[in-house]
DNA sequence: TCGGTTAATATGTGCAGACATAATAACCTC
DNA sequence: GAGGTTATTATGTCTGCACATATTAACCGA
């Protein structure tokens, strides 16, 4: 950063393109200036133009192609982006308490969609957890998880002792994984669980995790009704 | 990049480090050598391993912090992006027909939830519309919208024409936002609308927006049972 | 030993110059 | 003109160097 001047880093150039599109002198569709004209324009490098525009492509207010140009994005594919953290530290951020209670654990053959979303054979047996995670004694999210036992390092843990999530991330080597965000009517089980009316709508949240070659965990998080996940944009 | 060569890229740093960090060569929360070190052994400039690590960090995978150095993060955040796209996208990326009906349209006092999220006063009056978006003629999402008429070009378009949506992103300087996923029990209205029975469970998305001054609109998408939300981490 | 000042250090960002790459535009041939 | 080749151009990335900044570690005096 240049010394005691407040201007000229690329985040002021990054807010001064943005400002620019939201005041319309550059509106959805244009073209803007190249790289090389608004480093003279604003006297810096174009290194620091080119990281501005970049850090605006990625968050999709611009496009950009080589040779062709950057354009401001017509209709902006905005991208939010979601912190997922540990069960435990979201109950803490919110100044709550965190507790849990392993309800089961059994080895058995999976069902179907849970067996073809890992892309296992149809007679691989599997850890089956139940777990209810508390939030100053209320449920919060009840825990139904499939656990691969052959890529698991033993020995295995107490699972009543030791949330699966933390022990899996600190001995396990993830590599990929999806998450995806739905609603369902409680189901029975999860009604008595969580203490709501069977039917209930719950917020749902599904993770599956593989290592390159095996399948690690999937997980469904059945959330207590008024659960939101929220994001600036 | 180096001419000829297929390695030593950032990309290329940025892959190494995480592999090593899946492997367990570091570990949850270990220390990983400086950049300096690392720029010394893959070869490269410093700004190349600085630039792999900063996209690690931003990702989660990585803490830095000037002076105390880079570790691996112990209870990784994972940040998860979410495409936002307009409905109209949305719809066409799975090869449906999108096509909406503007089903209502009316000026009035919003109540006082959607005020106080807006930061209104109590008496201000806005524009409401209620939209149904289909896919393939099947709804897909009921839309329910208030509308500042204070910060809005005139002339207004024909809303039963012209998306809403598409017609703000293409006509109103968007400064802020933000974006909370739910799940809700269908109101009667969502239950007509969309054709399912009143309480079925309903993923719900809501949207704010704000020019740097004023709010520009508040948005509900009660979505057709089945809707989810995706991505990979 | 405590508390505050100073030095050391890893990351954060900047610059100028160079070459790579992708995609368009210009050209040339038939 | 149509089709294929070549030149041009804007972005993408790398190098090597410099200085800023945030923290920690070392030091030192009361």
């Amino acid at each position: 950063m240049r010394a005691g001047v407040g201007i000229g880093g690329w985040e002021d150039i990054r807010a001064e393109v943005l400002r620019r599109i939201r005041v319309r002198d550059w509106p959805p569709g244009a073209m803007i200036p190249t790289e090389e004209e608004l480093a003279t324009e604003f006297g810096v490098a174009r290194a620091t133009v080119n990281r501005a525009l970049r850090e605006l492509a990625v968050a999709g207010v611009l496009e950009r192609r080589r040779k062709a140009g950057t354009r401001v994005a017509a209709l902006p594919v905005r991208k939010a982006t979601l912190d997922i953290p540990v069960i435990r530290q979201e109950v803490e951020a919110r100044g709550q308490r965190h507790s849990f209670r392993l309800l089961s654990q059994a080895e058995a053959v999976p069902p179907v969609p849970v067996a073809s979303r890992l892309g296992l054979g149809p007679e691989q047996r599997m850890i089956y957890l139940e777990t209810l995670h508390l939030a100053d004694g209320q449920p919060f999210v009840f825990e139904t998880r499939w656990l691969n036992p052959l890529v698991l390092p033993a020995p295995l843990p107490d699972f009543a002792t030791v949330s699966a999530n933390e022990w899996l991330v600190a001995h396990v080597a993830y590599a990929l994984g999806d998450i995806a965000f739905s609603a369902a009517g409680a189901t029975p089980r999860e009604a008595a669980v969580l203490g709501v009316a069977e039917g209930a709508a719950l917020f749902i949240t599904e993770r599956t995790t593989w290592t390159a070659e095996a399948p690690i965990t999937a997980v469904r998080l059945a959330h207590a009704p008024g659960y939101r996940v929220q994001t600036l944009v």
